[in-house]
DNA sequence: CTTGAAACTTCCAACTA
DNA sequence: TAGTTGGAAGTTTCAAG
């Protein structure tokens, strides 16, 4: 990147905040509320796209109506660490539309998936048949969500 | 709920589909795509809506821009189970900024936290001073995301 | 589900401090 | 450089068919 660093000033912070729980919101509501023009809020969200800020925006679901009323977090051992196995493991797993994240960790076990079924029976076939039969998979240790008591795709600025 | 169940055409499932990833595409973008009017796109978003299926639109930030550069799941297990206890501990981590998500777990721990702070040092200060000290906690235990290899908030449809 | 039109929003150019 | 204004272009919204 070649571009100067320009930290935040408040009216940004304030934008990211606010759209970061509705991205719905009009340039209109936002100018009322920060007490810029429109063609400023404009201006400032086009920055901030722009910048790398904002990636994004995106309609979040209710799983539950989508039929995914199973979450599992699998913790995945591999056999070998070499470049070619852990990239081999990741191309694998990202393929499955039943992960929706992969993360490669720290400390007892190789990375962590969580996974999104319709339920028990889902799951036992994705770890079966899908999971399972990847090459150096060592372990796989499966955890289930009894419910999700915060669920937050905002972060605090 | 007293609604009629009513299942998703394959309009209402593009709309979704196609939502999760950008919900910022016009309804006239989504009209020519779909080969519907527009009014027929905004009265199934509408819909959509009103049935609960889309529980809100929200921008997606760029952690790191933002100086979220650390993410940790912590597994906690508590001494009892009783109602007050796990209400408590919901509760109290519902608060903290820090955590992003809590799960009520299945197996050998009780939950799982996934916390987004900037650096280490930010999250021995959280874990030492906010999670540790919490009433009723056994055990934690930390692990750390070296790298996210999938990230996905659209869920197949 | 569509049309058509009014109301509203986005976006840009010209300009100001 | 950051902000404003005004207006053209585009989008949303809704009543009627």
């Amino acid at each position: 990147m070649n571009e100067t660093i320009r930290d935040l000033d408040p009216t940004d912070q304030e934008i990211l905040r606010i759209l970061q729980h509705d991205a719905s919101i009009t340039h209109k509501q936002l100018s009322d509320k920060l007490h810029k023009s429109i063609a400023t809020i404009h201006e400032r969200i086009r920055k901030l796209k722009n910048l790398g800020y904002i990636l994004k925006t995106v309609a979040i679901l209710d799983r539950k109506k989508i039929n995914r009323n199973l979450i599992a977090f699998s913790q995945v051992l591999l056999n070998d660490h070499t470049a070619e196995t852990l990239k081999g493991f990741e191309d694998a797993v990202a393929k499955y539309p039943e992960v929706m994240e992969c993360f490669q960790m720290t400390g007892s076990f190789d990375f962590v998936l969580r996974v999104a079924t319709s339920d028990m029976e889902a799951y036992h076939d994705f770890y079966r048949n899908k999971l399972a039969i990847l090459p150096n998979i060592t372990t796989v240790q499966s955890f289930f969500v009894l419910s999700e008591t915060k669920s937050e795709t905002a972060y605090p600025i």
